[in-house]
DNA sequence: TGAAATGTTGGGGCG
DNA sequence: ACGCCCCAACATTTC
């Protein structure tokens, strides 16, 4: 009998799989692939933190597949080429990708294989809903959320499927997860992270969250409290799948908690099929005006901003947490962001560069839309005069300066009534920064350049 | 999923 | 009792 390929990619799980699901029901062994893939081209190579959790979300489905992940790196659409071959499979499935990149290259591996008389075979793994199945009245896609949800939130979604009850696997020629070297060696800047990547541990999550999503509502807003679900690497790499969830808070029981959060899910979908049917979303800016914005060139101010060094407590914060857990809470990322496209005038892209390379949830559609979105040049964006004051949003949602003093420890003595603006206390504490930047001049100088571009 | 500037209103102190 | 002013509190406009 002839084996089955699955090919794995952004979707490590074994339960609500389709692809593997189809392959399990065929009756014939299967052989299940990963392949490292940093050449393809127009890839985004995976960052930093990204790897960090690759490598132990392969080790989890390894061990879930009882050893017998074939691992591979190189030029994707020659290695499974290769293997189909080298198996002897004539079938090979997998759960669609969404990135431009990641489209034409399945694409033409698809074409190709069809031809040579492969039977291939692709699933939806990743959404709730295909991204070109969402359309306005006018036949385009949405540009606007809130249409969008309204659209999305009426149709229905699709019952998970369970994991296979028994695996026949084929093996073959695997190489060693270590070698590939995904972990940071020296320094190991990962050694705060506080996660447990793989399929078990999503689930986990998911049954943790679902007894707070009644408070998510307002939980969620406030950075040293534990209110998000933390789902979001998980369902990066597809440890846990969006019908999943979907159907774990739908059925958890209503509150308006749980319509939030929904929203949010809602949010990724709208993300997703924004980079679909906008291949240039990571590089250039949807609102064409934005082209020719003048932004400001500041090695030494992007590096403050990144080390967390703005002098600016909650920003200083954000950016700590990012670097020492791999993770920075919702609305603290629109904080840090606003204060380096709008008072630093540095341009969204770098930010969403420094994202990409230290979040363990980066994903190239969410990223990059909400970049644009803080910027104001994405679909449905902030505009542009919508500028965060990071001293009103610590003082309205770490009003006690909990979050702040958990990562800038140089604050911790400095009173509550000056935790957000340490630079107006009697004695500014010793060893921090003073701003890098006066908000209010910061704040002028933005709307300045942006009235300039409206002329 | 803003913030600041500007405008309006109404209660209270006071001559 | 009355007008005047001050200034919160709230609303609206502007960026």
């Amino acid at each position: 009998m002839k084996p089955v390929l699955v090919w794995f990619r952004q979707d490590l799980r074994l339960s609500d799989n389709p692809a593997l699901d189809f392959a399990v029901k065929s009756g014939r062994p299967v052989i299940c692939l990963f392949v490292l893939d940093d050449q393809s081209p127009g890839a985004w190579k995976w960052g930093g933190a990204s790897r960090w959790w690759l490598h132990h979300s392969l080790a989890a489905l390894d061990k879930a597949l009882d050893g017998r992940l074939v691992l591979r790196r190189g030029d994707a659409a020659k290695i499974v080429r290769a293997l189909v071959k080298e198996g002897g499979a004539d079938t090979l499935v997998w759960n669609r990708c969404y990135e431009p990149f990641a489209v034409a290259r399945d694409k033409s591996l698809k074409s190709d294989l069809s031809a040579d008389g492969v039977t291939v075979q692709t699933f939806n793994a990743a959404l709730l809903h295909e991204p070109w199945e969402l359309k306005t009245g006018g036949g385009t896609p949405f540009r606007v959320f809130t249409p969008f949800w309204k659209a999305m939130r009426a149709m229905d979604v699709a019952k998970p499927l369970a994991a296979p009850r028994k695996l026949d696997l084929q093996k073959a020629k695997s190489e060693a997860l270590k070698d590939w070297k995904l972990l940071p060696a020296k320094p190991d800047w990962a050694k705060g992270f506080d996660w447990t990547p793989g399929e078990k541990a999503a689930h986990a999550a998911l049954y943790d969250f679902l007894d707070d999503v009644k408070e998510y509502g307002r939980a969620r807003d406030l950075p040293d409290r534990d209110g998000t679900s933390r789902l979001s690497p998980h369902l990066h790499w597809g440890e846990i799948s969006p019908r999943q969830i979907w159907q774990a808070v739908t059925t958890h029981g209503h509150s308006g908690g749980s319509e939030t959060f929904l929203k949010e899910l809602g949010w990724r979908e709208f993300c997703t099929q924004l980079l679909f049917h906008n291949p240039t979303l990571p590089e250039l800016p949807l609102d064409k005006r934005f082209e020719k914005f003048q932004w400001r060139k500041s090695a030494k101010d992007f590096e403050a901003w990144t080390k967390g060094k703005t002098g600016i407590p909650i920003v200083d914060a954000g950016m700590r947490q990012l670097w020492q857990t791999g993770w920075m809470h919702n609305r603290v990322r629109m904080i840090v962001a606003s204060l380096l496209i709008k008072h630093l005038g540095i341009h969204w892209r770098e930010g969403q560069a420094w994202f990409w390379d230290t979040l363990v949830d980066a994903d190239l559609a969410n990223n990059s839309a909400n970049w644009q979105w803080v910027a104001g040049c994405g679909a449905d964006a902030a505009p542009f005069f919508r500028i965060f004051n990071p001293v009103l949003q610590g003082e309205k949602f770490d009003p006690r300066g909990d979050y702040v003093r958990r990562f800038v420890p140089e604050l911790k003595a400095v009173p509550d009534k000056f935790i957000h603006k340490p630079w107006t206390a009697p004695q500014p504490p010793a060893g921090y920064p003073a701003p890098i930047v006066d908000l209010a001049q910061g704040r002028e100088r933005a709307l300045a350049a942006f009235q300039a571009l409206k002329r």
